[in-house]
DNA sequence: ACGTTAACTGAACGGTCGTTCATAAGAAAG
DNA sequence: CTTTCTTATGAACGACCGTTCAGTTAACGT
């Protein structure tokens, strides 16, 4: 019996993503079925096909609306001073990540199973994500206030650092997201030689 | 035509092993069919289950393994400087890491595959290693030449930050192993507050 | 009141999955 | 040469896969 109660087009779409966000966080792309997902959502099968073409672009938006959420939500204030846009990003990082543990357990972790030219894409601005960082570090070794000596190693390895964060926070642990990330601020800004003031 | 010329028990083996590992890490567990691993050793599916009760055993057996290797093969020194015991550390994760990509992909990309007893098996490994990079940290407190606010998340933040080496480093590439590594290791000295003399 | 359409069902398609097992044949033991 | 054992085949099991589509019904435009 179809149409019970309501169109639900604009309700049953987001439902799917959510749907799918979770499931493909939680068991992974390949062990999680359409059916599976529809279930979820409540419907059958074939109702995920009016929203999706095929499974691979199901998953392939989810990671694209989720680079598009980060690159426009992450801080491009260009203030002076170098040290304190890289304090910025840090705790944007670990706090957006922070609020989508799924969405990013699957951009990182189902990057293989997307199809070449999706990966392409994906690939692009995740690059787009790492040279706004990199630009930070290099305008504060300009400026003296960084010290390091290779900017793009540095950036990929701050970026797998603060993104670690993701796969062990609890929300019920120790400490708070705000002791964390006060930590992980000491333990970047000690990597890359940060300077508070003046340079030599 | 079953026996085809000489006896392969202990050849067979390691190549369902390596087979497995190979498709698990570029593909995913959940991607890989028994059959397809048994044609890429050449055999029909039915074999694998001379060697294995079943695809999640073969999943386990190969995490173990690394596991048990990463633990027999990490050093243990006991040096009187531990600074320079963590930049052996440091040069050791990075190596090991570098010498076995597919394995590692597979030991933290697939522990959502793994049932629950195997996965805490796992897992009490992996805190094994942890622990000894968080004991370098804390000799090197105690003896005033590391200083860190919080041992647990610098020990979880080196390790995440080395391991993400394996995801974008090819031998083609700009640098180095060993460039890598000298640059890895100022991060980590630098996030650490490492001081390579006297204390306070 | 009525035709149109958006939203969904439920069955079906060919194919693949993990696993089992009777059977066969080369190797080893006597 | 015969027996026994090891190693593999290949067919079969029921289950599930992604995807398609004709049919059904509730809501909407007029």
């Amino acid at each position: 019996m179809p149409r019970t109660t309501g169109s639900h087009s604009d309700i049953t779409g987001p439902r799917i993503q959510a749907a799918a966000t979770k499931l493909f966080a939680r068991e992974g792309y390949a062990a999680v079925s359409m059916r599976r997902i529809a279930s979820e959502v409540g419907v059958q099968a074939g109702a995920l096909y009016n929203y999706t073409p095929d499974k691979q672009s199901l998953l392939f938006g989810l990671m694209h609306d989720h680079m598009l959420a980060l690159l426009a939500a992450v801080p491009r204030d260009t203030g002076p001073d170098p040290v304190a846009r890289l304090e910025r990003f840090v705790a944007f990082h670990i706090r957006f990540h922070h609020d989508r543990p799924d969405a990013v357990f699957i951009a990182y972790m189902e990057l293989r199973n997307l199809s070449e030219q999706n990966f392409a894409v994906i690939e692009g601005l995740r690059r787009q994500y790492e040279d706004l960082l990199e630009d930070i570090l290099r305008d504060g070794i300009a400026q003296g206030h960084v010290e390091t000596a290779d900017t793009k190693i540095t950036t990929l390895a701050v970026i797998a650092m603060l993104t670690g964060v993701s796969t062990w926070f609890r929300e019920s642990g120790r400490l708070s997201l705000e002791d964390i990330t006060a930590r992980y601020w000491e333990l970047v800004s000690g990597a890359v030689g940060a300077r508070v003031s003046a340079p030599v």
